[in-house]
DNA sequence: GCCGTTTTCGGCCCGACTGTTTTCAGTCG
């Protein structure tokens, strides 16, 4: 089993013990094991081989038995055991907003409903309404609830998707008869959610690699085999097709496979066929398009084509572009490492510098600072700063916007800073007019540099709060406050479409992973791939520049 | 069920909002 399939299951017993009322804190250190196991920086596997399970943290001697049993025999007795008093069916309507735990029981309980496809039935014979707490206002959230998941059911998150697909053409390209492949498909193109992984390799023998494909370990079942694919499930539910075709068609294909439909349709009018075999590359069927290279990601038709015919496409930011990260948590709040580890895993990657930004007080559940621990944590940063060599941590705090949109701390505390990043955590259901009116006072606050996750959105769980997003955008530009793309693959807010038009109004982004785990800054890669899909370029981005650059910039917001 | 810079036992993450209620329970961050 992987570490994420592992992780899952740990998840799946805290859930159950939850439903089934058991002691808070064991469920709890379910769930931490379940988040260190998730967040491994290594296969799991290879901890086991070391004997080493026993050092996750959060993983005592019941679960590190568990873990063990897991991958000895890809099964837990005790976790049998408890799928056979609560249904898988029944932890899947956890996945409904509004709906927890103590709501699935009585469900479960009362009208002996194990699956979404049972509850949606419920709500239509009013059933919902007839349980203990429970009303028609229920009834109707839940019911808004299960349409807000259908609405991306099939859908994947690029998080999910990429690091199989990758792991999937590693595997593909060990096959002698693979000349050379590819991700293509939505993936490629970097959206945030799709639908599937797709594939294409250019071989000269289609049965060999059929074969080859269906040996690959993570595959669950093969749906469909045809003459020149192959498809099927991975783990996950997780759809995927492998691609054939000659050689000598492979960049052709590879530019027909990447495109949205709307770009193939348009891009391949009055191409002849005879021009389409035998290219050396992608770029060389642009250029006799009369056409400058268009990355995967503007592939979309909307306006790239007519762009790059008069050569103006922008120079899009590159992974190798960015030289910090400045949203960055530690276990002064609710991140899992210490400030030392996290600037440590930042040089590793090559960065400058990092900006530590734990919550502020108001968020209690993540244990946000407060002056006090805010100024002690300013002078272990001070410290380590003394010591280090070509790097610096920035003093930051991911400060919280209160209802009214005055912040969490004074002014004085807040300038004494270097970055302010200034978030939404609370209130996320406030009518438009007032959550715009709250974010605008915030961008008017001059000690605030950044604005956090904008609106609050999670892929495939929750819609952003409502914003009018062209006042704020306004604000923003004329108060020089940046706007945050958050990496997380759950987040991407900004989306690519509020990106794009940042450029317009002149202002500046910030690309922020959020960490709260080493782990976690390498999920940078999913904000980049959101900035260059909204066709930003490295200037475009705050966090590309220099540390005397960014400081100064920083700075000069406050004098 | 995990953990230990006074601890191997007794702590461990709280508070606002919502919807159901007439004083509170459940969800969420």
């Amino acid at each position: 089993m992987t570490n994420h399939e592992i992780a899952r299951v740990l998840v799946n017993i805290a859930d159950i013990l939850e439903i089934q009322e058991e002691n808070l804190f064991k469920i709890r250190a379910y769930r931490k094991a379940a988040d260190s196991v998730y967040h491994l920086d290594e296969d799991i596997r290879n901890l086991y081989q070391k004997d080493r399970i026993g050092d996750i943290p959060g993983v005592g001697k019941a679960v590190k038995a568990k873990i063990e049993e897991m991958l000895e025999k890809s099964s837990c007795e005790y976790y049998e055991g408890l799928l056979s008093q609560v249904p898988a069916g029944v932890l899947e309507m956890l996945t409904i907003p509004g709906i927890g735990h103590k709501t699935v029981k009585i469900i479960y309980e009362q009208l002996g409903i194990t699956s979404i496809a049972e509850l949606v039935q419920a709500v239509n014979d009013k059933k919902i309404r007839t349980l203990p707490g429970m009303g028609e206002k229920s009834e109707y959230n839940i019911q808004k609830g299960i349409e807000l998941l259908k609405e991306n059911t099939g859908k994947f998150n690029l998080g999910l998707a990429l690091p199989l697909a990758e792991e999937f053409l590693e595997y593909l390209m060990t096959s002698p008869d693979i000349e050379c492949g590819s991700i293509v498909g939505s993936i490629r193109r970097g959206k945030p959610l799709v639908s599937d992984i797709d594939i294409l390799v250019a071989s000269h023998n289609f049965a060999r690699v059929i074969e080859y494909t269906r040996a690959y370990k993570y595959i669950k079942k093969v749906t469909d085999v045809k003459e020149d694919s192959i498809s099927g499930e991975l783990g996950d539910s997780v759809k995927f097709e492998v691609i054939m075709v000659a050689p000598r068609d492979y960049y052709y294909k590879l530019i027909w496979t990447t495109g949205s439909k709307p770009f193939r349709s348009k891009f391949f009018t009055n191409i002849p066929e005879q021009e389409l075999s035998g290219l050396a590359s992608e770029s060389e069927l642009f250029s006799r398009q009369g056409l400058k290279y268009i990355p995967p990601e503007l592939r979309e038709d909307r306006g790239e084509l007519e762009t790059a015919k008069e050569g103006n496409l922008p120079q899009l930011i590159s992974q190798s572009d960015i030289k910090g990260d400045l949203h960055v948590h530690s276990e002064w709040s609710d991140g899992a490492e210490k400030i030392q580890d996290m600037a440590a895993a930042a040089q590793k990657l090559g960065y400058q510098y990092i900006a530590i930004t734990d919550h502020s007080k108001s968020l209690t559940i993540s244990g946000g600072l407060n002056e006090e621990r805010l100024s002690a944590q300013s002078r272990v940063i001070n410290a380590l700063n003394e010591n280090a060599k070509d790097f610096c941590i920035l003093r930051g705090i991911e400060v919280d916007i209160l209802k009214d949109g005055t912040l969490d701390f004074t002014d004085d505390i807040l300038e004494r800073l270097d970055v302010v990043i200034a978030s939404i955590h609370s209130n996320f259901k406030l009518d438009k007019e007032l959550q715009t009116e709250r974010v605008l006072k915030v961008i008017k606050n001059k000690n605030v540099n950044i604005i956090g996750h904008l609106t609050g959105r999670l892929l495939n769980r929750r819609k952003g709060y409502e914003l009018d997003l062209d006042k704020v955008l306004e604000a923003a530009a004329k108060n020089n406050v940046v706007l945050e793309i958050n990496a997380h693959p759950d987040r991407l807010d900004i989306d690519e479409h509020v990106a794009r038009k940042t450029r317009d109004y002149g202002i500046k982004i910030a690309i922020n992973s959020d960490a709260h785990h080493k782990e976690d800054l390498n999920l940078m890669i999913y904000g980049i791939l959101n900035a260059r899909r909204g066709w930003l370029t490295p200037d475009d981005v705050i966090n590309t520049w220099d540390k005397d650059k960014l400081l100064e910039f920083l700075q000069k917001k406050k004098d």
